[in-house]
DNA sequence: ATAGGGTTAG
């Protein structure tokens, strides 16, 4: 029998415990504790708990040094709710979560305080606002809901499902607001798409910090305004805020957008001198820059020097290379993807189907999405049925098309009208084309594209009468056309286009470029 | 010990 270890201080044993660097490094002190009968006392467990979860993000020895404990206390339970709440994806945990709070109303040593309830909301939040509902009212009814955190919980759960009125009622209500409360509400607006709204309150708003600069970013770049999300952010940095990971992540999500390779680059170079590290959603953010403005190599560099590679970061790649045609290669990727292991998801595959349209793989992408559906049990949303519409409507299968949008769950938006459409203008399909058009006037009454489209096809077709009974139709609405624009920055200077505009001083040189460079695409594929 | 900001999509 081997002699009792010496006796350890709680001091002695919080040292031990930072400097553990891997989880066979905890087993050891936890063994240690157990011998010592320190193991037994719930301190200890706490730190051993938060350790495991929070540093070596192991939550299946977290939880089953939390069940080793006979009666937990409040502590514990919050120790393990803040474990569930840290994990990466949110909603892995989020049952998990939910159940240790059901089982913590049953006890009675461990009746929840003020700081369970934000954590057990957060799990709620990603569940569905039926529960979000659920614990606002047993929080009322426990008397914990006069507490402004919890209310600030309650109202970033609201407003996740865009219940603005009940995130703005919890908010004036706030006995004190503070710069969480105003960018809780400041991101539910953004993510209604009240863009203009959480403008006048980031305006009003009487501090702010990186997170709130943050939120306004995001809510520009995911709401279109990507110039606007650049503007703030120099913005910020005038005003003396140093921008994270998270506000590159955005920025070079908008430089993406806007083809702005120059800024992009400039962003690539703060990252690296300002150390904001190079995490997963930088990483990723620069894939998807590089790859959007035409810098595929650059793209692909990244890809391959980044160890810690999410499924984001393959779905960027993928969807790059589907952009610029690189088909075969888009898919040679999604291979290595799943050799990886990695499950793709319905991001994966819009990206995918995309390259098989480009590549002109019909039975491939037939394939692909039949391996969606049936095989890895993803519902088709409504971008997968535009991908398949242009598949198949470039491949000229009319019926086939008309089937697929017969048999889909969701109703057909214009993106799937305007898909169809242009299959119809490759193979002169007139009388397809103005049931295409007609369904997209339905949707949309006041774009008046539709009508000179309309009148574009019966010219192309040769139907006289109708065009002069379209032309009518189109001046009574031609002046309200908004046309069709393109710009390309060089050397500084930026060059627009409108659509059928030949009054730049090289238009000449650029279409024959451009006829160049569509016969060079033809020889080259893929 | 508790609350807000993150990249990919037809």
């Amino acid at each position: 029998m081997l002699p009792a270890p010496p006796p350890f201080s709680h001091g002695d044993f919080v040292a031990v415990l930072s400097r553990c660097a891997t989880l066979a490094h905890l087993k050891q002190l936890h063994a240690h504790s157990v011998v010592t009968a320190r193991a037994s006392t719930q301190p200890t467990t706490f730190h051993l708990l938060r350790f495991a979860s929070l540093r070596l993000s192991c939550l299946p020895y977290a939880r089953r040094l939390f069940d080793s404990t006979p009666y937990p206390n409040v502590f514990l339970y919050s120790a393990m709710l803040s474990a569930y709440a840290a994990a990466s994806p949110a909603q892995a945990y989020a049952r998990d979560a939910l159940a240790l709070f059901l089982r913590m109303l049953r006890r009675v040593r461990s009746a929840p305080n003020q700081f369970v309830y934000p954590l057990v909301l957060r799990a709620a939040c990603v569940v569905g606002v039926q529960l979000v509902k659920s614990i606002h009212s047993h929080a009322y009814k426990s008397g914990f809901h006069a507490h402004d955190v919890i209310r600030t919980s309650l109202l970033d759960g609201y407003s996740r499902y865009g219940m603005m009125l009940d995130a703005r009622k919890l908010f004036d209500g706030l006995t004190d607001r503070n710069v969480v409360s105003w960018t809780a509400l400041l991101s539910g607006y953004t993510r209604a798409g009240k863009v203009g709204d959480a403008i006048v309150l980031f305006e009003r708003m009487p501090e702010r910090d990186v997170a709130a600069w943050n939120a306004m970013i995001a809510g520009c770049t995911q709401n279109g305004l990507f110039l606007e999300a650049l503007g703030i952010c120099s913005r910020m940095v005038e005003e003396g805020f140093r921008p994270n990971g998270t506000t590159v992540a955005c920025v070079l999500s908008a430089c993406g957008h806007l083809g702005m390779l120059k800024i992009g680059k400039v962003i690539h170079g703060y990252a690296w001198r300002s150390y904001v590290g190079f995490g997963s959603s930088v990483v990723n953010g620069l894939i998807d820059m590089y790859g959007k403005c035409g810098t595929l190599k650059g793209a692909r560099w990244m890809f391959d020097e980044f160890s810690d590679k999410s499924l984001t970061t393959w779905n960027c790649l993928i969807n790059c290379l589907a952009l610029h045609g690189h088909s075969k290669s888009a898919i040679a990727v999604f291979g290595e993807m799943r050799d990886a292991g990695i499950e793709p998801d319905e991001v994966t595959f819009v990206g995918l189907l995309n390259a098989c349209t480009h590549g002109g793989f019909v039975d491939e992408g037939l394939t692909y999405f039949e391996l969606m559906c049936d095989e890895l049990g993803i519902e088709p949303e409504i971008e997968h049925y535009g991908c398949i519409i242009d598949l198949l409507g470039r491949a000229a299968r009319f019926e086939d098309v008309m089937n697929v949008i017969k048999d889909m769950k969701v109703q057909p938006d214009e993106v799937i009208w305007g898909s169809l459409l242009n299959a119809c203008r490759i193979h002169r399909q007139l009388e397809l084309a103005e049931f295409a058009i007609r369904k997209l006037m339905q949707l949309n009454p006041n774009n008046v594209n539709y009508v000179v489209m309309l009148a574009n096809l019966y010219s192309e077709g040769g139907s006289w009468e109708q065009v002069t009974k379209i032309r009518k139709l189109m001046q009574e609405d031609m002046g309200k056309k908004v046309p069709g624009c393109s710009w390309i920055e060089v050397d500084r200077k930026t060059h627009m286009f409108y659509s059928g505009d030949d009054t730049h001083p090289v238009s000449e040189d650029i279409c024959n470029t451009l006829v160049e460079l569509a016969a060079s695409m033809e020889m080259c594929q893929d």
